[in-house]
DNA sequence: CCTAAACCCTGTAATCGTTACAGGGCCAAG
DNA sequence: CTTGGCCCTGTAACGATTACAGGGTTTAGG
């Protein structure tokens, strides 16, 4: 009646490796599966639904504790969804933050690239800057940089 | 004569944590330091130098073994710097990468938010979205996705 | 029948850069 | 003399994924 998938085959539809589907499990995110007689994981329609749900979630750079609490709305159908919007909406300006920001150091880099075609490393011109206090930070306290930037 | 300063001193002239700088030091970006009675780590002029070239690289977007070449590269001034440049032009095609990507992942996003103002998690657009598969990208081929979010 | 490949299992460690401890030593001001 | 502030070393955590090690089971081919 139901078909059952094993871990490879799912790996194999949702592009999700075994070992991320295995982690997703140990995290919560995904119900421990049907096991066959060996033991070995066997999963329904459903489960595989909720790994694209999951992947189409990190495609789009949502952490899984976004995700998970997304899982559990979707879960729980008569709850209020305005948290839902609230993630997406969170995240749309963190995204927006480290487009600017890496927009910045983009424009930065350019400056200094295709400088020193050919010439020894003493003259080397990116090796300079980058001995070069940044002006635009070294003096005034901007501590979230590195949260951006990753 | 030689002025010198201790970790502390150094975290709070180039905003280097101390543990990053013992790290740094662990990795074999900077040299192992001279050595107070109490064994403290004592830091020259240079060593600062070195240490706010690596934060400058890091705030570029820079990993720390692109640093390290950078490093060696410097240390050794007579060395062609082509090597410089390759390394600043690979890494600006991974930021207008990244950037690229990161847009086209707020633009998806853009166009979910706001999309469930007080309603239902059953009716929410946001997880309905995320239920949907990926026309992009679950057909085709594209597996270096996740490392361009990054 | 036997064996090698291709699966699956669990658990652990690696990646990257940084931060946060634990457990200890040293020194100065209260 | 005790408290707080530095410093030391070494280890574990973060997040998500990958890569093992060490073992079991099935399947296909010889």
């Amino acid at each position: 009646m139901t078909t059952y998938y094993r871990i490879g085959d799912v790996a194999a539809r949702t592009g999700c490796s075994p070992e991320s589907i295995r982690h997703y499990e140990k995290l919560g995110l995904l119900p421990p599966p049907k096991r066959g007689e060996q033991g070995y994981r066997l999963y329904s329609q459903a489960a595989l639904e909720r790994i694209g749900f999951i992947r189409h979630g990190r495609s789009l750079g949502l952490d899984l504790h976004n995700i998970q609490e997304l899982l559990e709305l979707s879960d729980h159908p008569d709850t209020d969804c305005s948290a839902a919007d609230d993630i997406a909406s969170r995240h749309l300006a963190h995204l927006e933050a480290r487009i600017a920001k890496l927009q910045a150091l983009a424009d930065e880099l350019r400056q200094v690239v295709h400088q020193c075609r050919g010439g020894k490393a003493a003259d080397c011109q990116i090796i300079q800057t980058l001995y070069e206090h940044q002006p635009s930070c070294s003096d005034t306290r901007c501590g979230d940089r590195q949260s951006l930037l990753k």
